[in-house]
Order: C-alpha cells, then structure tokens, then sequence
DNA sequence: AAGAGTTTGTGAACGCGAGAACAAAATCGT
DNA sequence: ACGATTTTGTTCTCGCGTTCACAAACTCTT
C-alpha cells in the first residue's frame, strides 16, 4: 500500500486517468466531444457543466461526475474551456492519432460505410476494403479498390490495422472474424446479425438494426395496447 | 389495494405480463428469438436454460429471469419447448403483427437500408422512402420508389406507419424527426450523429457508429499503452 | 411407486451507475 | 479587501440489473 505500486513504473502520472474509467462514461465521452466540437464552431470559448448537459441531452451532474474521472479540466466559477476540454477528451478516447479501419463485406451496407464521411472527419482512415467475392476484387468504391479477403494478413500488417468492421452476412461472420483476429486485429465493429466468439484479448462490439427496430416494437405495441384498454374500458 | 385496482378491466389477464418488463431484459428478447430460430431450424425440439443461454451469450440464471417475466413457459426438468417460446416471445415483442417502416433519407445509408433483408424476415415492411430531394423523386431502390418528402404525413395516414427511420445528414435531422412526430409517427431509429428532441410520448433510439468506433479507440489505446508501459518497465 | 437425477423459477446478496446535495474554489462588484 | 455569487468536484443515497444459490416441480429408472 505505500510507495512502490503494481507495475507502475517510477515516473509520476496522473493518477486519475491511469486507471479505469467506468464503461459507461466512455460511452458518454464521444457524445460531449460532438457538443463541444459544436460549440467550439459556434465560438463559444467557455461553458458550464449545465450548458455542456444540455447540448449532450445528460443530467449536469452526471457529465461533472464523467468529466472528473479524466481530471480536473474546469475552473469552479467559470465553467469549462470549450476548446481545451475538447481536446483532452480527444486524447483520453485516443483521436489524436490516426486509426486505419479494414471493412469486410463490400454489399450494401458495406458500401455505405466505405462513403461514410463520418469517418474521416473522426480520425479514422478506411485502409482497405475486403470481400470474399473474387469477382469484384479491383472494382473501385470511392477512391478505394477492393481487395481480396486472402490478402488481409498482408494489409493488417503493413498498415498496422487493429480495427476491423465487419458487414458480411451473419452466415460468413463468424469465419471473417476468426480470420481478422488471426491476423492481428483486436477490436471489432460487427453488423451481422450474429453472436461471435472471440479470444478475451479482443474488444467486440455490435450493432444490430434488426434488434433496435424490435424493441422499438415492442413499445409502440405497449402503447397501442394501453389505447385499447382505455377504449375497452370507456365503452 | 382491494377488489378495482387502477384503470385495469374486470376481465383476468395474466399479471405477469401485464406491467413492466424491465428495459434490459426488452433489448435481450430479440437476441432469444435469434437463438431460439437458429435451433429450430436445426429441428432442436426443447432447450434448457444453458443451452439457449450458450446460444445467445449470456448467463443461464439471467436468461431464465428474464424469461419469467414473460410467463411460466419452462417445464422443471425438461427445459423449454423451441417453438413455443419462439412464438410467445414473438408475440411479447409484437411480431406477430406486420410494422410498416418508413425510411427517410435516401443516401448510401438508406440505401443499404432498403435492401437489407432483415427487415421483411422479421415483420417489417418497408413502407415508403423518403427524400427531400426532389431531383430523386420517383427513382426506384429495389422495388420501391423514392417519394418526396412532402408526401410523409399522407403516407404515414394511409399505411398506419408508427416507425421512422432517420438516415439523412445531422443537420436535417432535428428538422425530419419534428416532421414524423407531426404526421403521427411514434417511435423513432436514428442514424443521424445528432441528439434529437422529441415529445415524451415518442420513442427515439440512436444507432452511432461514429460514437462505437471511438470507444473501440478509447480500449485499443488502453491496450497499446499497457504494453508501451510493460516494455518500458522491462527495459 | 418411490428414489435419483434434472432443470426451472425466484429469493437474497452484491455491485454499478444515476442523481441530489453540498463544500471548496474561483470570479465579480463595491 | 471582502462579501456575494457562480460553478466545480465529490460524497452519499437510492434503485436497477446481475449473479448465486436453492427449493419446487418434473422425468426417468428400477
């Protein structure tokens, strides 16, 4: 408990940030980043923890709570620096460096991201595009060709990918992400309709239209069912 | 607390079911359903709780939980009958009823959207698409046609659409969900990197893959710097 | 028919996150 | 220079969701 402690090594940090931020407010960090980066277009130099709230659509005490596991970026009296602030959350989420991103399964929904311009502006840079299809291995999406699946050790490797997107069928999912986790990728974005299995040293995370649009469902059945108790009820 | 309680009918319904599935256990019902069709269809007759439970990724003693919330549908010993949970989650969720869609936003992402095959395979229909430009009007995505954005509100009447789907830039957003919210529609995916505000009788959930990318970023640095720190230690 | 073996449904303990409330620290006005 | 005001950072409490653990209920074998 005194001096020497786990791995760290001698050299003084900032304690706060060194370990664990809670999931949920890494969650929540790229919602403030987008409000201050609208404000910050807007000109405004500085904002309270309740203008920053309101522009994120959270609760102002749940942001300060957020903003303190980072460290102690505000001023008591004024509020934060719209600017400064941005750019410590931008660093602590890991956008001050570039992150090459390979997208598998050029279909649709592939093609879609390919184009996305959300990307870019976020410091993220499509590095290749990958389909098992050897006949549209050349075709150009964008300024981009696609390349063939075989060659994805070769790209990860050269451009040094750690991110994979994956938006192939759910049947091929499973093999496509075997296969960029061979080699080397550890973060994946999945759009299949599938649960994949991956080693624990590997982040997933999934997004899946098809769930949304069912719980969404299931709300709006609850409500037409309230309707028609009250009907039933009033007749 | 006897006899009448609340605005309830005098006909016995099931309690159970009747109030208040919990919001975490609504967003894992679709993932059963998944789990529970990809068992039917390898003709598996009854499940127990860990084998659906491996088959959709989470814990047995949630997953059963979660299930009585539902209604008594296991038998003690044996496990659960596939097909019949298959439909009675089915029913809690809705799908037993068609959902019209609407899509608004026709751009590479409502396009993927349109032709994604999901939709029709779980009881939802794509039921117009939508743009406000008019240039595109009348150009036809897979079987549909593009209608203008003016048409919504008459669309929206005449196909009893209660969901809208938002794929349009951020900035025309805000704009696009006040006028779904207008012509009737209750529940609201939004594929637009914007917080969108809408009454408290509207349902909205966002889709961002800008936001899950950056917390894949947020994990890779974290990872990349606990081995910087490793190396560093050792050498 | 009765005991052995399974598996569900649920009570209880626990941990995390949300939000209220407040002390500490800065600015502003006089 | 000092009190009033503003706003942060943090402590505390509460509620929800997850997980463990076990009694109740069912099947199967003999």
């Amino acid at each position: 408990m005194t001096s020497v402690g786990g791995r760290r090594s001698g050299r003084a940090r900032d304690e706060r940030a060194e370990r664990g931020i809670p999931e949920a407010t890494v969650a929540r960090l790229p919602v403030y980043l987008r409000a201050l980066t609208a404000l910050s277009d807007l000109d405004v130099a500085t904002a309270s923890s309740e203008d920053l709230a309101v522009s994120a659509g959270v609760n102002s005490a749940k942001l300060r709570k957020d903003l303190s596991y980072l460290g102690t970026y505000g001023t008591r009296g004024v509020g934060y620096d719209v600017n400064y602030l941005r750019y410590q959350i931008a660093r602590e989420i890991g956008l001050t460096q570039d992150w090459p991103v390979v997208i598998v399964g050029i279909g649709n929904l592939g093609h879609a991201l390919a184009n996305y311009s959300g990307f870019a502006s976020r410091g993220f840079r499509v590095a290749a595009l990958l389909d098992s299809d050897r006949a549209r291995v050349g075709e150009k999406v964008g300024e981009l060709p696609i390349s063939s699946l075989d060659d994805l050790e070769e790209i990860v490797r050269a451009s040094s990918v750690s991110i994979g997107v994956i938006a192939t069928p759910a049947a091929a999912a499973q093999d496509v992400c075997d296969q960029l986790v061979a080699a080397g990728v550890s973060s994946i974005l999945n759009f299949a309709p599938a649960l994949l299995a991956v080693p624990d040293h590997v982040d997933i995370r999934k997004v899946d239209l098809s769930i949304e649009l069912q719980i969404l469902a299931y709300h709006e059945q609850r409500k037409a069912a309230g309707l028609a108790e009250i009907k039933a009820d009033a007749g």
